[in-house]
Formats: C-alpha cells, sequence, structure tokens
DNA sequence: CCCTGATTCGC
DNA sequence: GCGAATCAGG
C-alpha cells in the first residue's frame, strides 16, 4: 500500500489527534504500525504538539546491526539518567459527541461503573449519571484510547456536515 | 506480556 | 522512500 496524499494527510490528522501509531496502522489499513512510525519520522513530525514527552534524555547506544558490523564496536557502559524528567499530562482532548442516548445495550455481566473501569476499558457513557442503570460501555479499548473501536469513531467522528437538513437523517 | 515510540538499514 | 527487525522503555 502506498502512501498518498489521502493517507498521508490522515496520517497527519490521527497523530495530532494522538493516536498510537498501532491505531493509526489499523485504521489506514494495509499497514503495520511500524510503517506509520516510520512515516512520522520521515515526514518529520514526531514531536507530537507541543509537549515533548518522549524526547526526554533517552541514550541510546549499541544500535540495531544485524549484520556483521565492524571489528571495532564500541562498548558505551552509560546509562541515562532521568531523574529530573518533568512529566507532562495532556489528554487527547477531543470532543465527543453529545449524545447521551445510548446506541448500545450492554450486557449486564459486562457493565463497568466508575469503580471497575480500568486504563483498557471503554469509558463511554450509556445512561444518565442520575439513574441506576448508568454504566460505561467497558469494551475493550486500546490503551491511550478512552474507548472501544465502535465508540472511538463516534467521538473522533471528523466533523460532520450538517448543510443538509432537509434530508432524511439514517 | 501487553503496549509505546525510536532507530537502523536492506530493500 | 519504505518498513521489518530491533531496541528501549512503560
Amino acid at each position: 500500500m502506498a502512501w498518498n496524499d489521502e493517507r498521508v494527510e490522515l496520517l497527519k490528522k490521527l497523530w495530532a489527534d494522538g493516536l498510537s501509531a498501532s491505531q493509526i496502522a489499523a485504521r489506514l489499513g494495509g499497514v503495520t504500525r511500524n510503517a506509520v512510525i516510520g512515516k512520522v519520522h520521515r515526514l518529520g513530525l514526531s514531536a507530537r504538539a507541543t509537549t515533548t514527552r518522549s524526547s526526554s534524555p533517552r541514550i541510546r547506544r549499541a544500535p540495531v546491526r544485524r549484520q556483521q558490523p565492524k571489528q571495532n564496536t564500541v562498548v558505551y557502559a552509560t546509562r541515562g539518567a532521568t531523574a529530573l524528567k518533568p512529566e507532562f499530562e495532556e489528554e487527547p482532548e477531543t470532543v465527543a459527541a453529545p449524545q447521551p442516548v445510548e446506541e448500545l445495550v450492554i450486557p449486564l455481566h459486562e457493565r463497568a461503573t466508575i469503580l471497575s473501569l480500568k486504563e483498557h476499558m471503554c469509558r463511554w457513557p450509556i445512561g444518565d449519571p442520575g439513574e441506576d442503570d448508568f454504566h460505561f460501555c467497558g469494551r475493550r479499548s486500546d490503551t491511550g484510547v478512552p474507548y472501544c473501536e465502535h465508540h472511538s469513531r463516534m467521538a473522533y467522528q471528523p466533523v460532520q456536515r450538517r448543510r443538509d437538513k432537509r434530508s432524511a437523517t439514517g
């Protein structure tokens, strides 16, 4: 699969949105996360917005070198110190579609409450927070992404065009 | 063990 | 330019 302009644009967008390489790869299809990362680097946008999170002093010695390199291999014994590394927590800040409507019915045993929610669980709210049956989707979500595949699509929906109001809603 | 991005280098 | 293999880390 080639990197046409469309795919590159989508890659840029998703990367800027904070999606992980594997997530992006899954969305694009036909590429692995390695391909995505490689492309990201080639495009020079690995900085990922303003925060420099992973650009902390990460010292890399002994590169990859699968083949017979030189007999003259230098061995570094240094370890990187990460003591003073500042840490910023920045949320993807994506706007979820403000729909209190539940389009899904989650089986009782799969429902997640605020207490049972884990990082890898979809935190899409279902129902009314004031009601007893309020719960979260709770299905598997990729780390870093707050929602499962299904709800991710809703949350990250491109910007709906609402020009055509007259046409009936599907 | 699951994941993350980073890097190298044969293609 | 591309991306698998690998590395380094969470």
